[in-house]
DNA sequence: GATGAATGAGACTTCATTCAT
DNA sequence: AATGAATGAAGTCTCATTCAT
């Protein structure tokens, strides 16, 4: 059998335990004997537990980013844009649960190098959100369809976009519940879509909440 | 010394300590150490790793929960409820730092018990924000200030809190990132509002994104 | 059991190991059983393999210098000390054969930190033949006694004591020979005396062996 | 490549991992990369580590012994002989130091077979200085140039060749020193001819030193 | 109430060695 | 003749846990 069949057999194995059990719980024993080889080969091909688990987060980190940019309509009006993306998020993490949880959960575990890249891959995500939402402020200004200024600062729109993230992880933690009951991949880009893009078209009409006001406009 | 106050004083070391290195890595000699007794005092007191963890998982949720029962202004309109909930949840967590990472990270790295007490807690907030926000529609509805129908599915609620939820805990850590430039807890529970109550308002109009209309309503 | 005792025993225990098997050979379950004790508890006191193996060497080391020390009869004329300090090493070394294997053998077999120690013991012991030969050649010349110049240089007195104490290590081994038919600590003294002082004797009156001259003077 | 040379080459290989590095800590990787091969080569050729091992201090001891043979000049007086004998010695393991390392320091830290080999070997030569300093005796004897009764006995003969062989291992190790400032080959042998033959000298006159006198005499 | 002393069990890692080709 | 692929066995080290005091 050749070399880079087994390395992913074996990568694939390590996913599913580290993201089971988590980095110090799973012994590598258990991850050979779920890739089917014994232990020195584990550490022939990846040289050390660390290494093993880098390779797994950047695996399972670039399959992600690769399929969400693989599911954006580059072409489409912004709205699109960002629900299309949405949406391979979500159908990604769906079809992946042990990725998800191993990018989301367990990466976060360890100090270092491991949560670094996470932590890099999640700015990536922000990075694509908050450019969404800021063309869709700037398509929309220009086709002067919106009352109101058509303005949001910076802030406001990366505050915008981590919120919009972790609703998304939270609703894909919703997703790959085992115990069911949880959304489809289109159910939570709705869900998202009706509460992102409402909101950024009240925002960009100029009016925010403030405790003064206590009936949504 | 009473033995009530030395077992705080170990909870303290005991949260402190998984917080910032997990559970596995994190030794009843550290702990111990930590906490300026000696280790069999801790088996003592507390019995078991196992049992350690759980009861700082238990303390750190109470407390959690506790704060934002706390915060909340009961007799304030839905918004302003929903909005001094929000507040206390951010104050809270950037206050005991430690305290949130151990229920949003370490203790979902745990399988079993510890978990469940966890994604309990995270259903009874959830709860709490499900029916803030269905109070808010009927309460609206009442005062008929709003053009649509007022009405949104228990379905969209549960979402939306789902939602909401994660975003909190998404601006919570970045608030709480020791490299800073995240939000104050006011601006935080601001963004979240600016964000959530438009939202609700739309969809309380009857508005949906579809993937037919380009431009925020 | 105290904890000084036990580790005294624990180093008994790996001076005969480290010795008679070598550094890699020895492992730490052998030394423990060894000790009559558990592994965990050699961790406990003594840190490491390395640090065991330097804690012998040091141990050692100091015994076999603080026994030269104390066999050197300090106000005896320069032969009776130097005959004194090389009884004493015989006798040492001959009583602690595991000792001197471990530093005569085994510690050079590790580069770093080990040999230096061992070459840094190894050194003094040089230095103080130097000056015991040294010494010699004053004094002798001071009570006009030889009929040479008295005079040795310093690289002659540095080449004579290399050559001496590897002579008296070679000899240590020979008389440690547990097969038997070496020397005893007193025969090996006299015979290094005998090599050794009236050599001494002929460089100071002078002689030197050339290739020219084919019979011993 | 014809099989001789490609065993030549692992033998060098060899010779020089497990001189640096010792036994254990020389892996047969190391070894089957410095000498450019596949490790299974090295076992169809070699068997074993240990017959590795064998194999390459078997080389070496011969390959001294053959250099000291080489180096005596047969007729010449026994003076000269020795000289010539020591000369070869100290050119060859200066030449080769990772063999001398291997012969003077490895070997000895492995029981059984291997340090018997060495064993051996130093036998041999003991046995051949033991020869040539009873020969000069015989000699000097004969020429009636000494003016004590020429005699001395077998087991001074070989105390004094152990001393002789162990001053020359310790001043090879000193001339083999890469820190420098050791003897070249020439010096060296001058150094031990100065210390033994007049030492040898002393002994025929008759002349032993006793804790009585105090002086060189 | 409190602790110094001690250990069984298990983790990561390495290495000599062998097949199938 | 030569090697890529694979493993059983062993070693160092850590840690949760328990006594005797």
């Amino acid at each position: 059998m050749p070399r880079a069949v087994r390395e992913q057999q074996m990568l694939d194995a390590a996913v599913r335990t580290f993201a089971r059990r988590g980095y110090r719980n799973a012994s590598m024993d258990d991850i050979a004997e779920q890739a089917g080889v014994s232990k020195p080969l584990v550490y022939l091909y990846l040289h050390s537990k660390d290494e093993l688990f880098a390779a797994c987060i950047r695996r399972e980190a670039a399959s992600l980013v690769a399929a969400i940019r693989a599911a954006v309509e580059h072409d489409a009006p912004a709205d699109r844009r960002l629900w299309s993306g949405l949406h391979g998020f979500f159908a990604h993490t769906a079809e992946h649960p042990d990725g998800w949880v191993l990018l989301h959960v367990q990466a976060r575990t360890h100090g270092g190098p491991f949560a670094l890249e996470v932590v890099a891959m999640r700015a990536e995500i922000v990075e694509f959100v908050t450019q969404a939402l800021t063309a869709a402020a700037r398509e929309n200004a220009r086709c002067g369809s919106a009352r109101g200024t058509g303005r949001i600062t910076g802030g406001e729109a990366s505050g915008l976009a981590y919120a919009l993230v972790g609703a998304a992880e939270s609703l894909a933690e919703w997703a790959g519940d085992p115990a069911g009951g949880g959304p489809s991949a289109e159910e939570a880009a709705a869900t998202l879509m009706n509460f992102a893009w409402t909101g950024l078209g009240s925002l960009m009409r100029g009016e925010r909440w403030s405790s003064g006001e206590h009936t949504p406009a």
